[in-house]
DNA sequence: TAGTGGTCTAGACCACGAG
DNA sequence: TCGTGGTCTAGACCACTAT
């Protein structure tokens, strides 16, 4: 067939084509490696290429001996990036704020211990901060640092930087988990936020790891308009 | 240095581990894939996987001619999946439970068609319905099918199983969008899910395409206590 | 223009795991 | 057991872009 340029690309586009025109429906085995390298006039590693990044996106699924097979149901995803505040706000064109409203050095109780994963009593920094959006509460912000694994972070006053953009340059991280979901704003929340306790909260819950230790914990909370936006493009 | 196996996975870990320790602290160049190849004791290939899983994971930038750079800032993030509502019910231990709310043909005005990204009177199919968890309700789905897209949803019933999972079944997609954010309950909103109108709600707007084409738009509203859940291990 | 990443090849060996 | 994917190599040419 395609005896033209064949790169992966268009190995990789190729087989998509004929597994989203169901030649090769959910299920279904589809040729082998070498199968496909013979049909589109490449070398093996070019059509393992395709196939790899395919099995990335989640279009195939792949084992050794069994061969390749078309993903029986492919779930809605995509790469989240969730966005450095201050950015967010700039890019939306809106002047950003920000305001520390507490930073105080903690032991861990049990029940903190527990969220973050470490031991009862370890070093904590704990820090709430506003962030705002032409003056007006955009996010806010509650966390708790594990000193043991951002020391630095002890002597960062985080009065003109935020917790978030600190973290974000100064600890990397291997790991990381985000939970999305709503709460209905405390009194003190509501209060922080300039909105009537009670009212529907966008909440982000986001713990990162460095190499296994516990980084950070943070819970953000916006208004209710707020929209978190992740794009997937994957089936370029 | 390393003189030992040094497959694409090894180089990998070095790199990162370099990085991580700040040898190479971000924003640095840091070596050629052939000065890599060499250090390694690997060939030029192996070095470029290497770095090029650290760029897709966002460890590195890269540019030709430029080089390799670490990145300033690794935003945090993961990869997104969006399960299978029925799943993800049946895998918490709960019973799952579905009624379809209502079904009917519409043609698309002008609000619904700039949404859905369709010219204006486009035939739509709309559903709404209720996903149950152990009989208490789990998701509230509102959803607008494109039937040009997806002609076959047009003869579906819809009433034993969900839109959600027959789209995922059915209907394959090549690029989607979630937005992710609270909303306050509707009084319909409320009725439907059992809650107070104005409880928080935690809303995800899914949007999908198949090669540009508009498939489905849906808006899925979870009570409070929901959490999704999106862990990141690039790292490893 | 020259250096760097991007890709491809033809061949090879290995590891996993289905039958 | 042995077919399939997983990986590696040594070399090559190309594409982009910083200088």
């Amino acid at each position: 067939m395609a005896v033209a340029p064949a790169g992966y690309k268009a190995v990789k586009a190729a087989v998509l084509d004929r597994i989203l025109r169901r030649e090769w429906p959910p299920g279904a085995l589809i040729p082998t490696e070498a199968a496909l390298a013979r049909e589109y006039g490449c070398a093996r590693a070019t059509a393992n290429r395709a196939l790899r990044e395919l099995a990335a996106t989640g279009f195939v699924e792949r084992r050794r001996k069994a061969g390749t097979r078309v993903a029986e149901r492919r779930l809605p995803g995509g790469r989240l990036m969730v966005p450095v505040v201050r950015l967010e706000v700039e890019a939306s064109g809106r002047a950003y704020g920000y305001r520390l409203l507490e930073r105080a050095a903690e032991r861990a109780d049990a029940a903190l211990a527990a969220a973050l994963g470490v031991a009862a009593g370890a070093a904590l920094l704990r820090l709430r901060c506003l962030h705002l959006a032409d003056g007006a509460p955009h996010q806010l912000e509650s966390r708790w640092i594990n000193l043991a694994a951002a020391p630095a972070a002890a002597t960062e006053p985080f009065t003109a930087l935020s917790p978030n953009e600190w973290l974000v340059r100064e600890v990397p991280y291997t790991e990381s988990e985000h939970r999305f979901g709503a709460a209905a704003a405390t009194a003190e929340e509501a209060a922080a936020l300039g909105l009537a306790p009670g009212a529907a909260l966008f909440c982000v819950e986001r713990r990162t790891w460095l190499g296994g230790d516990p980084v950070t914990l943070a819970r953000l909370l916006h208004p209710a308009g707020y929209r978190l936006v992740c794009r997937d493009d994957w089936g370029r």
